[in-house]
RNA sequence: CGGGAUGUGGCGCAGCUUGGUAGCGCACCUCGCUUGGGACGAGGGGGUCGCACGUUCAAAUCGUGUCAUCCCGACCA
């Protein structure tokens, strides 16, 4: 490709609205352009990213035995009625209307229609198991879209779904993705941790997620691992043990019951500093509306509430922290009259209350009193109301590894890609099933597995770029060298130029020649942007016989003859490309 | 959906307070000069100032409304 018909236009800043690098830098260097919020037009650098991206899922995914297929973007909404997701699935569906007023919507995932295409096709245990994935554009109405592509409402993404007979049989094909995704993620040059979590509105039990671990803050997921072990776990599904801590009151000498006085004592710190007493022996009380409905959440002082494990706790599907005059409210209901900073659970009657695992051991404790400027001290579990004890708690980075008993590690992931064990939660409502040995009729065991394909280009750029650009991986680089005759005038440098240029494309390389009548340095601070694994540089130099041969990741420069460096390119290329 | 901000050629911005018919840098076109890290000079093209209504002799500028975009919080590949 030359240069100068390359379509490319790259920026001298960074775009205003930008705030991520991957954004930043593939907006400069000209491989994307927003068309309107989170959707944007992959101009033809990127559509070569992405194609290759595809092009390895596609691989690993054929080697791994599943079959590749393509569904509608548009879908009917009368099979969302039948798995109850149509009402459930929320704004982020994208619903429309068309000519005749029947109701469609975009597809955001595709679980409904791979199960109506499999009722129709797999109707004996005989074909099965089965794993059909396809890529294509996914459309969610996102509330707020932001980081380019890392969180478009428009994507490309690979769903795959699988389709057993057994529990057994579909935990070995979850494994076998898992194997799979480990594959893709490393040729795609993403240093990847796969992590448990929480399975969320797609529904299922088992699910893990991969998450590549940058040091930006594009990550969007916190991330809790052991170097110990191979535990690692998503924040809304990590668990920990805890170190010991005073967790009875009598150590503050508080073994008795009463009520204090906590003037104007509203949060747990003054109330600590108060009384004289650990954190660790207050029993914090959160209001959150799950669902419209208001739930308390107790938990140790010291500790933080996990919003979606709370969700989970109570079956809702949507939870947010209560208003102070919602809190107010619910204590007028139970028959008190305090402000919201002092609600405790005795004597509340009339709302649900879920406490953490942490407050099933604490003794003599302290919780707020349902009155203004009062505290319960000595309190104990069998003062309470009935609770529903639970693991609502916030992992917290220093807590120990819950398999090896190590202290747990933070750090920020990008989720690229998924894996979850559904079960018939789609197969049962839609009765999809298969005639078994028996001669029953019984709904599919399903899997589905996602990888996010511009999200995975988007993080590699994230995992890889310096001050002035991109470092693309070989394996989904655009193009893999860039040939920079430093004078288009000088007629040496241009035969040289060209002869390597040809050579290489005749070994197969992708290779661009900027021929562009430019000064070396905006040639070379576009190479650099752009971000071409490879350089050779024929300049000055050549009349002693040398080029310069540039590798981006390293930055390190050396002069050889010309052949060597168009031999390196290609046994460098060649080797990045096995796998 | 709550909170904050911004809309002026392709990109980045100034002008708005104090209304007078639009400007700078980059990019683009032409010519000259230059060629190892975003040169320089001369000339040129491109914007009904997000949109609508209003105030006014006159609106990018003032008022009202509206739309869009971005940032901070709850969802997700």
């Amino acid at each position: 490709m030359k240069m100068s018909k390359l379509f490319v236009q790259t920026l001298r800043e960074f775009p205003s609205d930008a705030e991520v690098v991957s954004h930043k830098f593939l907006v400069k260097a000209g491989y994307i352009r927003k068309l309107t919020s989170g959707v944007y037009n992959y101009l033809p650098l990127m559509w070569r990213v992405l194609k290759k991206v595809e092009n390895i899922v596609r691989e690993e995914m054929d080697n791994a035995g599943a079959q590749e297929l393509l569904m509608p973007f548009v879908q009917p909404k009368e099979l969302w009625e039948e798995s109850g997701r149509w009402e459930v699935y929320g704004r982020e569906l994208m619903r429309l209307k068309d000519r005749h007023d029947r109701e469609m919507c975009l597809g955001p995932t595709h679980e409904e229609i791979i199960t109506a295409i499999a009722r129709d096709g797999l109707k004996s245990y005989k074909q099965l198991p089965v794993n059909l994935y396809q890529i294509q554009s996914k459309f969610r109405d996102e509330v707020r879209p932001r980081f380019g592509l890392l969180r478009g409402r428009e994507f490309i993404m690979k769903d795959a779904y699988s389709f057993s007979t057994s529990q057994e049989d579909l935990e070995k094909e979850y494994d076998n993705m898992a194997k799979a995704y480990k594959k893709i993620f490393d040729r795609c040059g993403l240093p990847t941790k796969m992590v448990q979590s929480d399975s969320g509105a797609i529904g299922g039990s088992v699910s893990h997620e991969f998450m590549v671990i940058t040091d930006t803050d594009a990550g969007e997921n916190d991330v809790f691992y052991c170097d110990d072990c191979d535990y690692a776990a998503n924040s809304n599904h990590a668990i920990s043990n805890l170190p010991s801590a005073k967790i009875d009151g009598a150590e503050f000498g508080l073994n008795e019951y009463k009520v204090v006085d906590t003037p104007n004592m509203k949060t747990i710190d003054e109330v600590c500093a108060f009384l004289g007493v650990d954190p660790t022996v207050l029993c914090k009380s959160l209001v959150y509306i799950a669902d419209k409905e208001p739930v308390i959440a107790l938990i140790r002082g010291d500790k933080q509430v996990e919003e979606t494990k709370l969700m989970n706790a109570v079956g809702a599907i949507d939870i947010r922290i209560a208003t102070p005059e919602e809190i107010e409210e619910l204590m007028i209901k139970n028959g008190f009259n305090a402000k919201a900073g002092f609600i405790g659970p005795m004597g509340m009657k009339d709302v649900k209350i879920v406490a953490d695992n942490t407050v099933k051991e604490l003794k003599n404790f302290v919780i707020g009193a349902n009155e203004n400027d009062k505290h319960k001290v000595g309190v104990n579990l069998d003062m309470l109301p009935e609770v529903q004890f639970e693991d609502i708690r916030l992992v917290q980075a220093g807590e120990l590894c819950p398999q090896c008993g190590k202290p747990l590690k933070v750090t920020r992931g990008i989720e690229v890609g998924n894996i979850f064990q559904l079960g018939t939660k789609y197969s049962q409502p839609m009765n999809a099933v298969y005639m078994d040995v028996d001669g029953k009729a019984k709904p599919y065991i399903m899997g589905c597995y996602g990888i996010g394909i511009s999200r995975t280009a988007a993080a590699a750029v994230e995992a890889h770029y310096d001050d002035w650009g991109i470092k693309w991986p070989i394996s989904i680089a655009p193009y893999h060298v860039v040939v920079v005759p430093v004078s288009t005038k000088d007629e040496l440098q241009m035969k040289v130029a060209q002869e390597a240029y040809e050579k290489l494309l005749a070994a197969g390389i992708e290779a661009v020649i900027d021929d562009r009548d430019e000064r070396p340095g905006v040639k070379f601070k576009d190479a650099d942007l752009i971000g071409f694994p490879f350089r050779i540089t024929v300049g000055k130099s050549i009349q002693n016989g040398n080029v310069e041969f540039v590798v981006r990741e390293t930055g390190s420069k050396e002069e050889m003859a010309p052949e060597k460096a168009v031999e390196y390119v290609i046994s460098h290329v060649r080797e990045a490309l096995k796998h």
